[in-house]
RNA sequence: GGGGGAAUUCCCGAGUGGCCAAAGGGGACAGACUGUAAAUCUGCUGGCACUGCCUUCGGUGGUUCGAAUCCACCUUCCCCCA
């Protein structure tokens, strides 16, 4: 079986120009391709896994990546998928935000001589000429043909600036540029990119005459459609400052019934013969996927150790089991105590469990704070210094578990 | 350039002088049930020194005993005409 048959197989694909060239050129290796990312955010996020995890498959059927971090790109702002316009982006937030993604894709894919290669498009973006710029690729678009795209669609009710218009006209030059001088002869990107990358495929044939190819990947997406890799509607980040990975650990081990195969085809390296063995799992069998899932994800990005911490953590945990060792702890100061004690509010505003005192107060009253097993039933409830020292694992709700201690 | 409309708490959206920390829905969080799942039901959803006080309804000033609500100016967005 053929890369292309795999990616097939564990769903990964959505849409391609051309199946019958696209199949032969990364079955045999013979692919440079490349995918963008915009920098919005210090670190990538559960979302862009996906994608490296596709540009690992392919690297290892031979085609060559080009990471393409989007700094001029990321100027404009994409406005697929989008109901309002993003925030605008300084310069400075921008490059920095560029670092951080190239520091966390050396993790997953090789660079290097002959190898993949990692470019900003604010190279060459940035300098273009304004009226050069229209003469030579404004002309090749068709106004009428972008306003029909899907991107811009949802916009249209909204409202579209000219700015945002352009970024479609921007990834095109992009690909038309590393398809000249990179020879970049495919580009993949999420589902929700497929008409901006459209724009690169036409300009190609247009100025060139010659054919390139585009591939998109399935957003991940649960059973109700919703888009996965959030919490709190916050994102599930790469960054283990941003999410710690137990947390990482966690958000895959709760992913609901219907999901779990799912993501283990799209996100994992399992061989797929074990993939199908693990589909025939029901009920509570699940669990069993679920751990599997989060455990194979977490080591990816987090590494082996990070991952079997986790894994131990969260059994014990769940499992009743008394080891906390890897709990996440917030050491306290003395200073944080009254008369050598702290109240149960105090003590999870410390341990950041809640942001204000009155979550906290509500929290109690709804009988969702647990200290060392025992229900907390009175919010003047208080713990001493000696409590403290010998550590108190602090439950909220079911699944957040975290230790205070004393030091 | 001309005319009309809009901006409300995490989001959508009601409120058009006091009864407004602001309806309703969504989401989030918590409780029950469970398998660390889903569905369902319940609670909760600005802050704090919490039967009270403080800050919020795009911004700045004003009218008024009292303003999310009225007036002026500003900012941003939408729609129609050019």
């Amino acid at each position: 079986m053929g890369v292309y048959e795999e990616l097939r197989a564990r769903g990964l694909l959505a849409q391609v120009t051309n199946e019958e060239v696209i199949r032969e050129m990364i079955n045999a290796g013979k692919a440079t391709f490349y995918i963008g990312f915009d920098c919005t955010a210090d670190s990538l996020t559960a979302g862009h896994f996906m994608a490296l995890t596709l540009m690992k498959r392919l690297q290892m059927a031979g085609n060559k990546p080009i990471a393409l971090i989007g700094g001029g790109t990321t100027m404009i702002g994409d406005p697929s998928g989008r109901t309002d316009m993003r925030k605008m982006l300084t310069r400075e937030d921008i490059e920095h935000n560029a670092a951080c993604f190239k520091k966390q894709m050396e993790r997953f894919i090789e660079f290097g001589e002959g190898k993949a290669q990692m470019v900003n498009n604010a190279d060459w973006l940035l300098k273009l000429n304004y009226v050069d710029m229209l003469r030579e690729v404004g002309a090749c678009f068709s106004v009428n043909n972008m306003l029909r795209a899907e991107c811009y669609k949802q916009r249209m009710e909204k409202g579209l600036s000219f700015l945002e218009f352009n970024y479609m006209i921007m990834q095109s030059y992009d690909f038309y540029y590393l398809f000249q001088h990179y020879g970049c002869n495919m580009q993949f990107g999420g589902d929700d990119q497929w008409s901006n990358m459209l724009g690169g495929t036409e300009l190609i044939r247009r100025k060139l005459g010659k054919d390139a190819h585009c591939m998109t990947i399935t957003l991940l997406t649960d059973s109700q459609g919703k888009k996965m890799g959030k919490t709190a509607g916050n994102a599930v980040w790469l960054d283990p400052n941003k999410t710690s990975p137990f947390e990482f650990y966690q958000y895959w081990r709760n992913v609901g019934d219907d999901d779990v195969l799912k993501c283990i085809r799209l996100l994992t390296f399992l061989p797929l013969e074990q993939i199908d063995e693990m589909d025939k799992w029901e009920g509570e069998q699940l669990n069993r996927a679920k751990e599997i899932l989060a455990w194979e994800i977490t080591k990816m990005v987090h590494g082996e150790e990070e991952a079997n911490k986790a894994q131990t953590a969260a059994r014990a945990l769940f499992a009743g089991g008394a080891d906390d060792s890897n709990m996440p702890t917030t050491e306290l100061t003395a200073d944080r105590l009254t008369d050598g004690a702290i109240d149960v509010i105090s003590l999870l505003v410390a341990c950041k469990l809640v942001a204000t005192r009155s979550e906290g107060r509500r929290l109690i009253q709804g009988g969702g704070v647990l200290v060392n097993e025992e229900k907390i039933d009175s919010l003047d409830r208080s713990f001493t210094q000696e409590d403290l020292k010998a550590g108190l694992k602090i439950r909220k709700g079911k699944k957040v578990y975290h230790k205070a201690i004393l030091t």
